[in-house]
DNA sequence: CTCCAAATACAACAAAAGGGGGATTGAATT
DNA sequence: AATTCAATCCCCCTTTTGTTGTATTTGGAG
């Protein structure tokens, strides 16, 4: 079995050489090469073909964010984990935007990293109880429901949302195995319940709640 | 040290057995109570005050993310994992928009059952690789679509930009002070680069590159 | 200068969407 | 028994959307 081929981009020498170390000394893995800054890095990695970079966001010039969306537009299969003393949304968002997979913190102990750079390399997403929370609390934040929505039935909620996909009437009509007629009818009331004359100005209230 | 206080929702005796048994064999971890429907639980669960639910999705009747989003209303403090069979993105996304802070699955081990519900417990938001790499991903924009966005000239992405907003090719002729012929020419032109048919077909391309 | 792409415009047509007026059924409630 | 409501269906009609074919102008690239 191969070894997991590990890229490190880190400036603190004293964190770099320790990730080394834990990379190097374990089975299966290999730190191949490390570089001290972004710029090297999106100019090296690409000839070294790694199957893990672990990228350090604060670094001299180059964000880490940026070595990420340049490294991911040239080689979309390359894994990234970002490695970070940052925990705010912005940081983490940006960082997951620009293509990275993982997002772990600095604190991290050698057992979670290797098994995040194993993880990655397996296609999970590794990251942190925290970062995790994070992430799945910005999908919950747009749920102020609306009432307007709320007061659809079950049934004109299917169809709205059948609707939003692009089906034509007789589309909806066939997927649901009932005629135009009603569809038009279900449409009619859905669009006055919502206080809207077209399918796109009720496109962008769903959207504006589940966008 | 109290033990942890779990509620399970799930209408499969087997597993809800199982669970509840793993539960309860723990250090620290207590089951005390098992519902298996949905609208026992949303009744329930309330008057318990648990500190962690396992939902499942599928149960007869009322379905387990329309109970989360009825518990979390009521109970926004409640932590719930949903523990599912299904790992597509229509069920994640909603689940997780209703309200549930970790997503598991079926086939899970009991010692990552049990290392959710604590992780849960402590504010964490457990869930496995894969499911954690359709989150991640869910941040990050599909190229494909946009490389047809960009072939779009200027013209007709300000076009494009009213058209979505609603605008009626009268409306969209008006503002733009050309006809409405030439509105239609424009927006054919652009559903052919986009390879739809409609508006809202469209709609959806751009949507999902700025939703 | 020539060629091309983009923006503009018109016409005739087909398809889809939407409004307004009904009506029936079945289930649940009063 | 009467009422309400969701879901179903039908007709007629207008507006909007989308297709196809053709044509002019204009600014920039070769």
């Amino acid at each position: 079995m191969e070894n997991i081929r590990v890229v490190i981009v880190e400036d603190d020498t004293d964190i770099r050489q320790s990730f080394e170390m834990i990379i190097d000394s374990a089975e299966g893995f290999e730190c191949i090469k490390t570089f001290d800054n972004a710029e090297d890095a999106v100019e090296g990695i690409p000839g070294l073909n790694p199957d893990v970079v672990i990228m350090d966001i604060h670094l001299p010039g180059m964000t880490g964010i940026d070595a990420v969306r340049i490294l991911k537009a040239e080689m979309p299969a390359l894994q990234i984990a970002m490695c970070t003393v940052y925990e705010d949304d912005e940081h983490i968002f940006n960082a997951l935007r620009a293509g990275a997979s993982g997002y772990l913190l600095k604190r991290t102990t050698p057992e979670k990293l290797l098994e995040a750079v194993s993880d990655l390399n397996q296609g999970g997403s590794p990251m942190s109880s925290e970062i995790a929370r994070r992430v799945v609390a910005s999908f919950q934040k747009p749920a102020p429901a609306s009432a307007e929505i709320a007061s659809l039935t079950a049934r004109e909620k299917e169809i709205l949302d059948l609707l939003a996909k692009g089906y034509l009437y007789k589309e909806i009509a066939a997927t649901l195995f009932i005629s135009i007629e009603t569809v038009k009818r279900h449409i009619h009331n859905i669009y006055e319940k919502l206080h809207v004359q077209t399918r796109t100005e009720a496109l962008n209230k769903v959207f504006k709640l589940h966008g």
